[in-house]
RNA sequence: GGAGUGAGCCAGACAACCGCGCAGCGCCUCACCGCGUGGCGAGGAAAGUCCGGGCUCCACAGGGCACGGUGCCAGGUAACGCCUGGGCGGCGCGAGCCGACGGAAAGUGCAACAGAGAGCAGACCGCCGAAGCGGGGCAACCCGCUGGCAAGGGUGAAAGGGUGCGGUAAGAGCGCACCGCGCGGGUGGCAACACGCCGCGGCAUGGCAAACCCCACCGGGAGCAAGACCAAAUAGGGAGGCAUUGGCGCGGCCCGCGUCGCCUCCGGGUAGGUCGCUAGAGCCGUCCGGUGACGGGCGGCGCAGAGGAAUGGUUGUCGCGUCGGCGGGUUUCCGCCGGCGAACAGAACCCGGCUUAUCGGCCCACUCCGCCU
């Protein structure tokens, strides 16, 4: 029995096909310090990546925290976003940002995401 | 009490709720997935990736050259560019600290600016006017020139030993004494090196080798994305079988040859997965040897193993630092209330070092100064 507010491997982005088929047809929204990409996909749960590249985001330190802060904003509010598949890429500044900016950032973005339509399949937009 | 030196240690604590990873046990189950339970789950630098090793694969007769690294001596170590002890030089009143610290009489080279002169030294200011020549004067002597001088000034990072006396026209290791230096010997030390030891030498090799270089020693290459194994889908390869009167091509036709289809198997190999993957030069205690680094004996412990990457989030209480206010006290200090702050930083095959970053706190030893008895 999963509980609403439970992190297991299913909610998670693992395979490199995932992610690049973010990259490449994912619907695209920018906030403050992240960058938001959205595949909707019928069938199955909310599913969150994470694509911390070292370059924007030079120490580990700070990927972890942001990385940290992306998981506990998802991990509550899973249950609006079923069917999609968010990866997150942070911008520079994330790195030198507080936890609760970064905090109110990500939900907002969350907000626009669990906002798109369903009947879109995945994909759409590529070609 | 103040100022300082060295060596260690800690890296806020506890609780609640919601979560994460791992192996164990239990439930479910063919298995996967999932659920429950109690356990374990970042650092002193996990960092930079600058050295050294283990491990893995590749290469490899032996020797020399080249290239790179190291560079006082002796130990320690698996090894090191690390550590310990010692020597020498420098800094500090001191406890102590710092030093790429082999060779400059093998060769080549470099030294801005300043300065008269910078590597077969050098007369700018200055000192001298003994000697020689000329002039003056009865003469003592005076003037000028040829010249002599490295003592003084000045320049410089550096000017060819220092101080004193003698000496001289003025000077100069020119002579002497002491100090320093070089060479040979002696003594002490494993050695680097030291010596209020002996003899010789008036002093000869100025600096730079993180300039080339010389000497001595060391060095195969790549790295866990190493490497080993399992292995789809798709395309292509090989073998066998079937289709046996099939289509197409070479021919006017037949035979024949080539090519196209389906099935099975084989080998290479991509995605993906498994192993490597945490018991190790391990940690703690104690005894012994050693000045020490360290080594040895005995006893105990089981101590992260992820993989788009766990070790987190929120809240409360207490403790710590700091600022402001109030009250005792007034050198130090104590209590209450409120605000703010709590660093540097995240394991990724594993060890030994080095270097760099870091809010603050604790303990020990020692030095100097002040005060009291």
């Amino acid at each position: 029995m999963a509980g609403p507010l439970r992190f297991p491997r299913s909610a998670r982005l693992l395979a490199k096909a995932d992610f690049d088929r973010a990259f490449q047809g994912g619907t695209r929204l920018g906030g403050q310090f992240f960058r938001l990409l959205v595949v909707i996909e019928p069938g199955t749960p909310a599913r969150l990546g994470a694509a911390l590249a070292k370059r924007s985001i030079p120490h580990a330190v700070d990927r972890n925290r942001i990385r940290r802060q992306l998981r506990e904003a998802f991990r509550q509010r899973q249950a609006e976003l079923a069917a999609r598949s968010l990866v997150f890429t942070a911008k520079p500044e994330a790195a030198a940002t507080p936890n609760p900016a970064l905090r109110a950032d990500i939900d907002r973005l969350l907000t626009r995401a669990a906002a798109l339509p369903l009947d879109r399949p995945a994909g759409t937009m590529s070609r």
